[in-house]
Formats: structure tokens, sequence, C-alpha cells
DNA sequence: GTAAACTGTAGAGTGAACTCTAAGGCAAGA
DNA sequence: TCTTGCCTTAGAGTTCACTCTACAGTTTAC
């Protein structure tokens, strides 16, 4: 599989894949080079491309990722290590989730407000006398 | 109130509440100067930091916090575009919620599969069959 | 009175993650 | 053969959101 076709299977552009090659988070198992130079990808690259993606989404930097994934390569990490890292990742998401819920009952807040405005403008203005106004 | 205590209160530093400024987002009702030319915080500035914060929180970047808050400002926009605008951050974040969800799904199921690795390794070996592969 | 701690400005620097450019080589169809 | 379009590299440029520096004036505590 040639790097366009990779791009367009995983959604990401030929530059930034070259890119991540760069930056170490793709190795021998993914690309290879043909004999006129070009790279060469493994089905392998879609999945691993398609879980940087995943953790990028949950806030892993690629310096981070590059670490988990040459470390799973490498097997370098005992068991434990591993689970304590995914025990820290849980953590961190289940909060994040509890910032997102937090988000999720101002705006609410400010939709119950704004439509309100619409049918009772007093209504309204009388659940200013709470704490948020946008 | 001075810089330095805004920036207490607000967990912010000196260096962000000029360039919050610089960029924008506090007005006149936030900030004055004293004769010595020192800034002087209203105590609503104090309010508006944390609406930032909120609002970077769930990914609005300075530029789109800007025209939220000019608009909310000067009133330039009509009660449904911010009705149709909260409802549009709201779907952003459930959307960002269900990817948090499916990532703890992947998580939780290679937690199972290294703590299985440590007391039933066949076991183990059995459940990758299955996708994931961290 | 003086030292420490604060305030101001303009503008440069940082780090992350791309994103693009230039300049050229290779491949496939009309 | 020509054209179109994909491929290569090194390296420069971009964007965002700060973060810091240099240098100077002001305030406060002792």
């Amino acid at each position: 599989m040639k790097i366009h076709e990779l791009a367009g299977q995983t959604g990401l552009s030929v530059h930034t894949i070259r890119f991540y090659e760069k930056e170490g988070l793709l190795d021998s198992r993914h690309v290879q080079r043909e004999k006129n130079n070009y790279r060469s990808y493994a089905d392998e690259a879609i999945q691993r491309l398609k879980l940087i993606k995943k953790f990028q989404g949950i806030g892993c930097s690629l310096v981070e990722l590059k670490e988990i994934l040459q470390d799973h390569d490498a097997r370098t990490r005992t068991n434990q290590q591993v689970i304590a890292w995914i025990r820290r990742k849980i953590d961190e998401i289940e909060l994040k989730k509890q910032e997102y819920d937090q988000m999720l009952d101002t705006l609410g807040w400010m939709l119950e407000y704004r439509m309100l405005l619409e049918t009772d403008p007093q209504k309204a203005n009388a659940m200013l006398a709470s704490q948020y106004d946008v």
C-alpha cells in the first residue's frame, strides 16, 4: 500500500504520516521501502495510525505515544507498569468526563435561560438571580 | 484589585491575564487604569476569567471565545443564534463524551487482559483472539 | 533611604503538531 | 512522447496559547 492510499484509509494527510514516521511512531513492521524508494505500508499501519488517533483523542502527546508504542514493541515495560499506566489513563478520562458533565450543566442552564427569554422574559430574568450570565 | 491578586484568585499568571486583555477577552467593565497606569480590576474580571477557563476546557479557542464574549457584550446576536450555538456546543460535548466512553472500553479491555496475564496467562492469550493489542 | 516586590511596555521565544514548499524522480494512460 | 499525478527529501513556515525577557517606573516594608 502506498502513502496516498494509507492517507485515504486513515483520514490523515501524507504529510502527517511521514511526520509520524520521522517521530518514531512507525517502524519496519509498518513501513518498508520499494526499489524505487517509495514507502510501502503493511495493513498493520492502518491499525497503528488509528490507534495513534484514538490515544491522541484522549490527550496523549506524540512523545507519550512514542514511549508507549516503543515500549510495547520492545516489551520493555513490566506488566505491572502497564497496568499502572492504564489505571492512570482511566482516571484521567473519568475526570475529563466529569468536567464535560459540568459544562453540560452550564450549557443546559444557559439554554433554559435563553429559551425562557423567548416565552417568558420575566421568569428568565428571575433566573439571573443565580450566578451564570452568558 | 491589582493584577497579582487577580492572578491569585483565578490561578492564571499575570502574563496570561495581560495576554487575554491584549487578545480582547476583557474590556473596560473588567479593567481600568489607575493614575500610575497600573491596571485595576473589577470583581467581574474574576468571573470573566473563570468563564474563559471553563469554555476553554470544552475546546473553545481564544478566537471563538472572543467572538462569543464580544457578541455577548455588544448583544449583536439574536437569542435564536445564541440558542443554536448552545445546542451545537452541547452536541459537540456529547460526542466527545462518547469518544471517551469508547476509550474507556478499550482501556478496560486492556486492563482486564493485563491483569489476566498475571493470574491466568492462558486465558489472557485466548482474549487476544479479539481485536485489540496494546 | 533603600531594597524588595510590584507594575508597565514591546517584542522575542517556546513547544506541540502539523503543514507546506521546492526541486526533482518515477509511473501509467492517451 | 507527453502529460498528469504520485512519490522522494530537507527544511522552512504556521498556528495556538502562552511564557519569558529586558528595561524602566512605582509602591511598600523595614
